[in-house]
DNA sequence: GTAATAGTGTCTTTTAGACACTATAGC
DNA sequence: GCTATAGTGTCTAAAAGACACTATTAC
């Protein structure tokens, strides 16, 4: 039995707004999303549905809190999924959106669990195909954005950055012209600290200038081919 | 009063799904969009509802058809955009798209206006935010991929090319490096026709590879900024 | 001292911009 | 011939990649 909903006009109307939470973090050189149990085996991107007279950003932001407890990091809207058929409950719209949170992340949910966003497990609705899109968003918007600001803590050294940017653009850096290049854009800034972790020089540390999304002076960088 | 609805689960649900859809093409140099008549000295973009079981693409290809005939040109997806109040007829998310059309365009509705799209019009809803976003990705997009395929004709010269590309970029391109580089995307191809008008030597003509959306090789084009 | 990580300088390759030059048309 | 538009070749400038070298820490 599928849900409806008519509106004053006597039309049907979509059954509900739903919004889905692309979650991405990179560990041990792997970019992961984060999906939540939904039936037998069968899981699915953390979302919810738009309360009346809600913002579907604030959504989007209240589902990330409640998962993942964070509260600032970085999200951008992805496009609307809206195909029929897509939500077996109904007509059921959904916006997704895309939120990389730092590496460090703890999700208190026990039914949460990472997966290999660039893998190939199955996923409830077109879930699959929202991941696919965050992917390609994240890749693409790497070297032009501010897009990690998300997923980099608010003060890191540029080796860490390299980490994250490598495995996201899925190739090596050169750790010299990952710091000019990254500098270059203008996104980030020294915040004068060092940070020492074990042997070696210690490292100055550098944060983003914005925490809302902005474009960079933008240089190439190669991306991977798949 | 406005419209509401309500689910057969009892929740509140939108009141329906709208599509809108910004019409952009170039006309002596500058860039413009389709507008409509709303009410009395207002103007808004061309869209429609969704049905139920309809896909919101279909939606947005079919008022773009009723608007201009147009068939084939590139539609793609802008985002949506369902803030509280948006729309003073009730909860009405609304899908953005964006549809480059040739300069030829003849558009039948006798309220069809053409505006300046980076002008300041007021334009009912959010439609000038909207408009906004579609001239931004238009810019952004257009030496990375092939979102121009359905601005130029099916088989185009390189000059007719560059003063679009010019128009939009709001920069002007030297004319050797402009074909060098358009090539160099990989996605164009030459048709092997040629065409004279007028005085001058006959230019080839080149078609896109493809309708569906695509990403170039890409080279970086330096974009005016406002 | 050695090993490890951080950071600088600079050479080379690639890409983009500028512009002189050639090509083919109408008149 | 002259003018107008199309197209090629090549020099220069800017950006990105490679890599040698220096700097600062733990041990």
């Amino acid at each position: 039995m599928q849900w409806t909903a008519t509106n004053s006009e006597g039309y049907a109307a979509p059954a509900a707004l739903a919004t889905d939470v692309v979650v991405l973090t990179v560990r041990e050189g792997h970019l992961l999303a984060l999906t939540v149990a939904r039936e037998a085996d069968e899981r699915a991107l953390p979302g919810g549905f738009v309360g009346i007279g809600e913002r579907p950003l604030d959504t989007a932001q209240r589902k990330l809190h409640e998962k993942t407890g964070l509260e600032a990091p970085y999200v951008e809207q992805l496009g609307a999924f809206a195909d029929p058929g897509r939500d077996p409950r109904g007509w059921i719209p959904s916006i997704a959106y895309l939120a990389p949170v730092p590496p460090a992340t703890v999700v208190p949910d026990p039914s949460a669990l990472w997966i290999w966003a660039r893998g190939d497990m199955p996923l409830a609705f077109d879930h699959r195909e929202v991941l696919d899109a965050a992917v390609e968003r994240l890749e693409g918007k790497l070297w032009w954005s501010n897009i990690m600001v998300g997923m980099l803590p608010a003060a890191f050294t540029l080796s860490e950055a390299r980490r994250l940017y490598e495995a996201i653009a899925q190739t090596r850096y050169d750790p010299a012209t990952f710091g000019r290049d990254l500098k270059a854009t203008g996104l980030i800034e020294a915040t004068g600290e060092q940070r020492a972790t074990g042997p070696g020089r210690p490292a100055a540390m550098y944060r983003f200038t914005s925490n809302r999304p902005e474009w960079g002076a933008g240089r190439r960088k190669r991306i991977a081919l798949a």
